[in-house]
DNA sequence: AATCGTGTCAACCGCCGATCA
DNA sequence: CTGATCGGCGGTTGACACGAT
């Protein structure tokens, strides 16, 4: 059996980290790595949990950690990343190199929320499944050249999740969406190429995809307002 | 100068899936 | 297979800073 959790033991100190403490771990970590955190907390000579430990390396010790302020590209990447992923803060970290989840999770809280939450446009309840079958490529390509704002959407094959940027009209309704310009495309990793007529077949044959289902039902599409945001 | 309200962010809590004995 | 433990995660809390009154 392992060792019984350290985190049900008492007279263990919480609260925030001494310079001592930090010293502490980044010594035991620079000398012997990451193991077991319960153990790595006992021989490095700490009272806390190695939970409490395992969170002070991943949101502040971590030699990775970015300190200081966002730049207006990961907040972008937040926003784009939040309105497919919704809150699953660990998801988007993975995303926006030298941030942890933590941060960007009171990032969004503190700042990010309220500025999507003041834009003046109201958010549309379209669903993605909905949106699929109004779409004509060929009137996409003639269509009027004035859009008003962009909507991002994604398909993942599991271990990576493409993005794809489209101009859409302000104009929403429960049953469509219309589509009139081609924008560009947004690529989340390199090599993963998607054009925009396999983009929306796929979102449609998605209505076959459980996984993707769950996916844009997450969906909230407060990223519609990205753009404006910054422009 | 004192008080109050608000914003920020480090840290904790509790849940849950993965892993191990 | 089972139960104990670990580690990861999202939600929440609370201490502190700072500006307004």
């Amino acid at each position: 059996m392992r060792d019984p959790s350290c985190d049900s033991q008492s007279g263990l100190r919480k609260g925030f980290w001494s310079t001592e403490e930090d010293r502490k771990l980044v010594n035991y970590i620079r000398k012997y790595g990451i193991s077991n955190w319960c153990k790595m907390s006992l021989y490095a000579g700490l009272s806390r949990t190695g939970k409490s430990c395992r969170l002070r390396w991943m949101n502040y010790l971590n030699p990775n950690i970015i300190r200081g302020n966002f730049t207006n590209e990961e907040e972008k990447t937040i926003l784009q990343y939040h309105s497919i992923l919704g809150n699953r803060w660990s998801a988007i970290a993975r995303k926006v190199p030298g941030r942890s989840d933590n941060e960007i999770k009171n990032h969004w809280h503190t700042n990010l929320k309220k500025r999507i939450i003041t834009q003046d446009h109201p958010v549309p309840t379209i669903k993605p499944k909905e949106t699929t079958k109004s779409i004509d490529l060929h009137d996409v390509e003639s269509s009027v050249e004035t859009p008003t704002s962009h909507v991002f959407s994604s398909l993942s094959d599991g271990d990576t999740t493409s993005l794809c940027k489209l101009d859409i009209s302000s104009r929403y309704d429960h049953e469509q969406l219309e589509v009139e310009n081609e924008s560009d495309y947004h690529i989340s990793s390199p090599g993963t190429i998607l054009d925009i007529k396999s983009f929306w077949e796929q979102l449609y044959y998605a209505d076959e995809d459980l996984e993707l289902q769950n996916l844009f039902q997450d969906t909230s599409f407060d990223q519609i307002f990205i753009d404006n945001l910054y422009s």
